[in-house]
DNA sequence: CTTTGCGGAGTGAACGCTCACTCCGTCTAA
DNA sequence: TTAGACGGAGTGAGCGTTCACTCCGCAAAG
């Protein structure tokens, strides 16, 4: 029988249990009595792996941050050859990994939106841009990107993603192959212009 | 001396204690003993005029959707003769209103995405849209909408108006005259084509 | 004009409850 | 045997909400 990782199997249960419920019921509603219940973990043991529940959170927040970086990387660095190609790519895992993956982007949004986060310690958009803000000073072929600051760029095109997300989750629309494609490219043609 | 409107004084004061505090500490770190102090009125008051706090963050909620709704039907029926006016003159109001009222905003962002938000007496998208929905069914002069639901039309105005207006408030980047026409133009290119 | 009675806005200490967090006994593996 | 991982009842602080009471302006009575 493996027990090596025994220790992080309790620390894994009680994040994805805190996944869940903070999905489910949000941050006011999820007490750490039900988080230890629903990983079937004691109370004491939640406290010995976090010291507090903001600290819990907060990890929670860091490492779905992490993996939204690593898909943005991954569209950068995968077979894509021309930058509109990578663009496309973020576009497309993005809204495919979060579609699938409802209760972690529904975690980054709220604590995003919530007292809990913290401007000192987490500059979001600086972390997030950094392999972006790559892509922006590549040169590129028969396009430039528009005169405006990497911030505003960035959110011309998060900002609609996260609303399109949120309506895929409310089943207000659904989304086509061909209405990924119309929308990627609107949103490219958006932050560049022809040369 | 006017004592025509000593009631609503202490509802009025109530909701303006309220909408601070809880864009300061957010509706966890806002408790109803607090919001009593700020607004220099008894807890029973408070009671008085609002059912309960769920009830009191609702109505507020309400209230300031309302009020956001007013300014884009403001846009729509002001001055402006083409669509592309209007259209204009409501990103202007709601990024000039939302970045001196941040409050507001941010009230209206973390109610949005917390557990609050029932969707069922809630459907917000429908409600702003209904005016929404009236420009987009308008013969155009040379262009027309792309071939997408209204929602995702709506949403990718909507979605990097929210992400530009809070890079606003975190003093990310500052709006000239000349960034707000390009991004207006942008807004309006990702969602129309020329004839 | 003065006194008395009354309705209801306003109050805040008190209540019951839930919460985050602690502490110590138990169990397990070496 | 023993060290430390673990469980969960216990604890006190703080929460939303209540309710018995005060206070004030006005109207009717004298």
């Amino acid at each position: 029988m493996a027990t090596a990782t025994l220790t992080t199997d309790k620390r894994q249960a009680i994040m994805e249990a805190t996944l869940d419920l903070v999905s489910k019921h949000g941050f006011e509603g999820t007490s750490t009595a039900l988080i230890a219940k629903e990983a079937n973990v004691g109370m004491g043991t939640l406290y010995r792996y976090f010291e507090t529940k903001e600290e819990l959170f907060k990890e929670m927040f860091i490492h779905q941050r992490e993996k939204l970086i690593g898909i943005i990387i991954s569209g950068i660095v995968g077979g894509e050859t021309t930058i509109y190609g990578q663009f496309a790519a973020i576009v497309r895992a993005l809204t495919t990994y979060y579609t699938n993956h409802r209760v972690e982007f529904e975690f980054l949004q709220r604590y995003s939106d919530s007292s809990y986060m913290k401007e000192s310690y987490l500059d979001e958009s600086a972390i997030i841009l950094s392999p972006i803000a790559h892509i922006l000073s590549s040169g590129g072929e028969d396009f430039r990107f528009k005169a405006l600051p990497t911030h505003i760029i960035f959110a011309m095109v998060y900002g609609p993603m996260i609303s399109i997300i949120q309506l895929l989750h409310q089943e207000k629309v659904t989304m086509t192959d061909e209405m990924l494609e119309s929308i990627t490219l609107s949103l490219w043609n958006s932050i560049t212009e022809q040369r």
